[in-house]
Parts: structure tokens; sequence; C-alpha cells
DNA sequence: TCTGGGGTCCTAGGACCC
DNA sequence: TCTGGGGTCCTAGGACCC
């Protein structure tokens, strides 16, 4: 299958409506303003060369790139350009399309010849979007999603049983797709740090650390093995949430009270859209300087607004008074469809 | 230079029941 | 007379991804 990757999506969806951007270091970002909190969305390759990328405090970005443009992020604009490069991988004859993201999707194809799959598709999105995107080819997702970053930019890059140790053995365990920097510190403390080491690791000690399930997907995705088949059923979200970061922090009750109130209906629009009743709420805080807590709670099933407010309202009362809040967000869960696909192996936000 | 916002899934531990 | 073992449900927290 193949793995698409937009390149610089965001940063270039920008360009293309202001073509005298082009070439220049573009960072898009929160509001747009520098001096508020917020992170780095895209940042452009000129930008890169900065030392810019993604997560990094717009701030910090901004001195590091004196003349950057710095733009807000706009939502609605993304995701009309999404729509139409998810919408040309699907035209491709025989395609099966697994949206990973907005600038992300899994190709399912049958081909005696996928480089040259790979570069038709690239030559549709580019022709159609004007986007220009990297395609990773592999005989399973994992292998394809991580070939792709070798293939960037607007590359393409096969990542098989044939050369997976070959290419990635020797690389630390951070490379994979769902290893982070806490998991790979992890595996360190297990003597492990390659991935091939992983691949060959002892079963037992995995799962003594990370769980039954965990443990043992960890030494698969050290092996690039795993799921093998595109899967385009269409996607169900379990849940809307909402948060903001305060710009000063907050710690009067009445404040707090007021903003979970104000969330919790944006949140409550979003279900309603769905049409699907509410089964739970949570609520996630982060008191200054940065210690995040979340507080759950089951509600019996209901599409009745007032009632999931009160429940949120309830869990707002688990806030330790006098300490000021960076961060207040809002969280319901919905019921799913009896047919909603579930009980698939682990990615953790990957599929 | 302090660290967004929207999601998903897994694990641990306590409560409760038989 | 202090006490097993199994199961389920719920909450909190952690980690990852785009």
């Amino acid at each position: 299958m193949l793995h698409v990757d937009l390149d610089q999506f965001i940063a270039a969806v920008e360009v293309l409506r202001r073509p005298e951007l082009a070439g220049r270091p573009v960072i898009v970002g929160g509001r747009g303003d520098p001096t508020e909190r917020a992170v780095v969305s895209t940042a452009s390759y000129e930008a890169r060369e900065f030392g810019v990328g993604s997560g990094m405090p717009l701030r910090l970005a901004a001195r590091k790139v004196p003349d950057a443009v710095i733009l807000p992020v706009d939502a609605p604009a993304y995701t009309a350009a999404s729509e139409e490069v998810m919408a040309t991988l699907r035209a491709q004859p025989g395609a099966v399309v697994q949206v990973l993201g907005w600038d992300e999707a899994f190709v399912g194809v049958s081909t005696s010849d996928p480089e040259a799959r790979a570069r038709d598709l690239q030559a549709a999105v580019l022709e159609r979007t004007r986007l220009h995107c990297s395609v990773g080819i592999g005989d399973t997702l994992v292998r394809a999603k991580v070939a792709t970053g070798f293939g960037k930019p607007r590359g393409v890059f096969r990542l098989t049983a044939e050369n997976w140790f070959e290419v990635m053995g020797d690389r630390p365990t951070r490379d994979l797709w769902g290893v982070g920097s806490k998991i790979s510190r992890r595996l360190e403390g297990l003597g492990i740090r390659t991935v091939t080491q992983l691949a060959h690791a002892d079963e037992a000690p995995l799962m003594a650390e990370f769980g039954p399930r965990m443990g043992p997907w960890y030494r698969q995705l050290g092996r690039g093995e795993g799921a093998s088949v595109v899967d385009d059923t269409p996607w169900v979200a379990r849940g809307h949430g909402r948060e903001t970061t305060f710009q000063q922090n907050v710690a009067d009750p009445a404040e707090i009270e007021h903003a979970a109130r104000t969330l919790a209906a944006q949140v409550l629009d979003d279900v309603a859209a769905e049409g699907r009743p509410v089964v739970g709420v949570g609520l996630k805080v982060r008191y200054a300087p940065f210690t995040t807590k979340t507080f759950t709670r089951k509600v019996p099933v209901t599409s009745d607004r007032d009632v999931v407010v009160a429940a949120i309202l309830a869990l707002v009362a688990k806030i330790e008074p006098d300490r000021p809040l960076r961060l207040l967000g809002v969280r319901a869960e919905m019921q799913m469809p009896d047919d909603a696909r579930e009980g698939h192996t682990p990615t953790r936000g990957g599929w």
C-alpha cells in the first residue's frame, strides 16, 4: 500500500493563495500573534532552515526568524484543501483510502509497479490541487508510513520486509511511528536503543514494563509488522472536546465557571451536529505553571444539554480553589453506534 | 523561550458483586 | 473469624499522533 503525506501542507496552502509569499519563511500558528501563548502548526521549509518546527512556541519561532511571515491558523481553508486532496486520491482507479488527518492518508492499490503508481498519484494531486506530496510504499501500514519520511520532499520511497532492517535497524526507537520520547526512554531502561534491538527483545520484560497489549505491540513495531490492509470504514468520533489556554492565568471561580459554560456550549453544538447522545463528560485543567489534571464522569445516556452542563459543572467543583489555571478543557463522550469499528490493534491515533 | 488544540487508546487501581 | 478468587465497571492518568 501507499502512504501519502502532503509537503508542509498548511504553509503550502497559505502560499497558494498568497503567491508573493513563495520562497519566504512562513510560519502558521495560533492567531498569528507571536506575543500570545501559542505554538507553531507548520513552518515552510525556508523557516525550518532557521530551526523552527511544529510544536515550538510561536514566541520563540518569531525570535529565530526575524523576517518571518507569521499567519493565523485558518482551519476551514485547510479542511477544504484536504477534501480536494482526498477526493483526488479516491478517484484513483481501484484505490481504497484511509484518511489519517488533514494532510495524510493510506491508499490501498494493487499494482506490479508501485513506484509508477506513486508518481501517477503525485502528478494527479499536483494537477488538481497544486500541492506537492511525498509517497511511501510498504507491505505493512507501518512500513509505508515510515517510508514516506525518507521520500520527503516530493519523493517516493519503498520500505518492505526486504530492506526494513537495512534502513531502520540501527536507528533509535524514537523514529518509529508510535514511539515518542517517553517510551523510547523507558525502552532504554530495558537496554533497548535501536529498532533491531526492539525487534529481537524478549517479550517478558516488555510486557512487564508496558502491559499485555502494548508490550508485544512495541516489539512488532520494531519489526515493522502489523496491519497490512487499508481500511476505509468511515471514522466515527468517540467524542468532542474544546479547550482554551488563557492568555493570563485565571484564579477567579466565577471566571472559571463562565469559561467552562462557554466551552460546554461549543462542545454540545459539535455533539448535536452528530445527533448521538452523550454518555460521559470530562474536564481537563492545567494549573500554572504546567500540571495537568483530568476528571471524568459517566452520565446516563442523554441528549439534554442541561443535564450535560450540570455534569460538567460538578467536575468544575473539583478544581482546586486558589490555584491559578492556565488551561481549561471540556469534553463529551458520545454513544457509539453498534456497527462502529472497534477492537483494532493499537496505533494510538494512527488510524 | 516556556510548552496549542483536537483526537485516540492503554493501564492501574478501587469499588462492588457473587 | 479476618478473609479467596474472579469478574465488571468506573475514574484518573499517561502516552502518542496530526
